[in-house]
Formats: C-alpha cells, sequence, structure tokens
DNA sequence: ACGGTTGTTGGATGCGGTCCAACAATACGC
DNA sequence: GCGTATTGTTGGACCGCATCCAACAACCGT
C-alpha cells in the first residue's frame, strides 16, 4: 500500500531473485548453488541477496512463513477449539503456488529432498508450537497439547506436500487440508476438557 | 564388543568431549560455545573434535540420534500396526538420562532453548518420515499416514521433553511415551485399512 | 625391526550469515 | 536550483561450522 516515500528505489524483488535462483537450483542442485552464484545471477550483490531474503533456504519457505506468521496472530487471539481450527483451515485458503510449489514438484531434479525435508521439519515445529501453546492456555495437559499440536502441524505440511506433489495448481489446496486436519483432530478427541 | 585389535589407542572420548562441551553450555551459552572451545577443554584438536561427532549439535542428540535408527531397522521389518507401535515403544525403554536430558533440563541457563526445538523438529521429522513411510506400505493413503507419521513423532519427542523437565531420574519414561502414543494413535483410528 | 592399521593434528578450503562504513538515488522543504 | 533526510546498494571484513587432506604418531602382529 504505502510506498516508500523517499529513498532510493529498490533495484531488484523477491521475484527475480526468487527465480533466479530457481533456474540454478534445477541447474545445479540446491546444494550446488551458492547465495553468490544466485545473487549474481540477479544482478545484485551478495550483500543485497540478504535484503531481500533473510537465508538461502527462505527463498524456498517465505511464503509458508508469511502464512504461519498470521497462524500465530489468528491463534494467539482466540483460544477456542474451533478458533484454532479456523485458523489453520485459513493457512491453506488461498494459498498460490509459489517457489514452495515449485520446489516441491521438482524435487528430483533440484537434488532438494533434504533441504525441503529439513526446512518442512523447521516449519512443522513452528505450527506446533503455536498451536500447543494455545492448548495448553486452554488448560490442557502440556504433553496432550504438545501431541495435537503435533499432529495439528504434519497435517498442515502433509497436506501442502500432497497438494503440490499432485499438480498445485490442477487440485484445490483445501479439500486436502480439511481432510488432514480432521484426521489430526482425531488426536484431540477426548482431550477437550482440560487436565483431568 | 570387538576392541581395536591394531592400530593407535583413542585418546578421548564422546563421554568426557560430551562433559567439556556441556560445562561450556553452561557457561557461556550454547550459541557462544564454539566447537574450537570445546575441543581445547577436552584436551584435543578441532579436527579430532568431528572423529567423535558429526556435528556441535550432535553432542546433544547422538543418543536419541541412535535410539532412531534402531527405531528404523525394527520398523522396516515389521509393517504390522502393532510391530510399529512396539517399535515406538522400545525406543523409549532404557532411555538413560543424558546429555539430551542434561540440556533439557538446563535450558534456560544454556540457552539452548533454539537449539532444542530446531534439534527436535529435525529428529521428529525423522520419525515421522520412517512411521509414514511403513504405514504407505501398508497400504494406507499417503496424506493419512504422513498425519499420522506426525502425530506419532511428536508424541515421543513430547514425552522425552516432558519427561526430562519433569526430572528425568525421577519419573519413568515408558508411560508418559505409552500415553502420548495413545492418544497420537487416535489419528490412526480408522485408518486402520487401506485407502479406500 | 617392520609393515599395516587406526587415530591425531594442523591447515587449507568453502559456504552461510552478520556487520559496517561508504556510497548512490530518490523525495521533500526551501 | 540546493541541502537534507531517507532508503537501498555495495564491497569487504569477520566469524563459525563443516569437509578434506597430507603428515605424523601409537599401537598391533610377525
Amino acid at each position: 500500500m504505502t510506498g516508500p516515500l523517499g529513498g532510493r528505489p529498490r533495484a531488484s524483488s523477491r521475484e527475480v531473485i526468487a527465480e533466479a535462483a530457481c533456474e540454478l537450483f534445477l541447474e545445479r542442485g540446491y546444494a550446488d548453488t551458492s547465495v553468490a552464484d544466485i545473487a549474481a545471477r540477479a544482478g545484485v550483490s551478495r550483500s543485497s541477496f540478504f535484503n531481500y531474503f533473510t537465508s538461502k533456504s527462505a527463498i524456498l519457505w517465505a511464503d509458508l512463513d508469511a502464512r504461519i506468521d498470521d497462524l500465530e496472530d489468528r491463534i494467539g487471539a482466540s483460544t477456542t477449539l474451533p478458533g484454532i481450527d479456523d485458523a489453520l483451515q485459513a493457512l491453506g485458503r488461498g494459498f498460490a503456488p509459489g517457489t514452495l510449489a515449485l520446489a516441491l514438484a521438482h524435487a528430483e531434479a533440484m537434488r532438494a529432498e533434504e533441504e525441503l525435508v529439513h526446512g518442512g521439519a523447521v516449519r512443522a515445529a513452528r505450527i506446533a508450537r503455536s498451536v500447543s501453546a494455545a492448548l495448553r492456555r486452554a488448560g490442557h495437559d502440556p504433553l496432550v497439547a504438545d501431541v495435537a499440536g503435533a499432529a495439528d502441524a504434519g497435517a498442515v505440511i502433509a497436506s501442502i506436500t500432497a497438494w503440490t506433489r499432485a499438480g498445485a495448481g490442477r487440485i484445490r489446496l483445501e479439500p486436502l487440508l480439511a481432510r488432514a486436519l480432521a484426521q489430526a483432530g482425531r488426536a484431540r478427541i477426548g482431550a477437550a476438557g482440560p487436565a483431568a
């Protein structure tokens, strides 16, 4: 909305840098592509790269990270069980195929399986912590909350993975996510009340 | 069993290095302790450190990693549902409080919360993948398998965390793990049959 | 004494990431 | 037009983790 009112205009953008990175990932593989390589192809300095992305792996995960930021906000606001579910469903609504989808679809070609597993684990942990904290605030046993959080987080990551590998443009994410969350929710049944 | 039949004897051990590391973690914090620092205090060269541990974080996680190795072996052998459960329960049997327990108990003092969350996420992902693969081999839907695997993995990590934070020496891990797995198992109920 | 084996060590190398000071390009008030 | 504040860009220094390697050291059996 509010463009910069003064100052030097940006010389590049997340999009062009991400595009350059994905090209290189496909050509040489994720691990064999350095940030210097990416910056060079994007026509920007290595220093500037870090003004656009906080890390190399953030190229892949920035979109989802933003969604998780939203999730944390929403989940922090409402601690009711349906509220948590809504927040999780909202994460999937209108999630556009981006860099992550491309990487998941061409994981072998990019030799990025390791990074995708690792990054997915980190994001799952973020989601799990958020959900678990909300459940604990609602009076649930910490152990129960952690397990339920892990299940929900797994549902989110698994549905995104399945969605993207099936061709992210042709299938809708929401139903997949709803199915996965419903299954994960079984780990919460009977845990609806505060700790005994 | 079979000690080295020839060659130079080891000048140190995982134990002394881990002990030196934990001292430093408590004094300066995890992030502010370099592997060079650890090697120096342990009376060994930096190069040799990597002959004992594959990475700095492995000091904390080596024990659990070995357990997960076992888990993968067991789970690879039997693909039945009870077999998977047995393998998961076996992971907790006789798990001795080690470096990880110490780190979890003194997480604040070591300022190691970040590393513990991160490392836990990575290990959870390993467990989840293993369980999910077994369930898929048993004919389950990939999405279902992933969610169930994540729930089980979360149960393992959560119970270890709860166990250690409660004072690992005074409480038994097995019951906690059994409870957590039972709850996680609810995410598998109704998914016992192959994909519809 | 000697060769084979296993460990140790230092150094070189590469990469990710942080930090900073110098510089460049814009908008705005005058 | 001219300073000035603001925002971005750049190169370089710096640090830590991790890998690799060649040289060296300590043990074994023969």
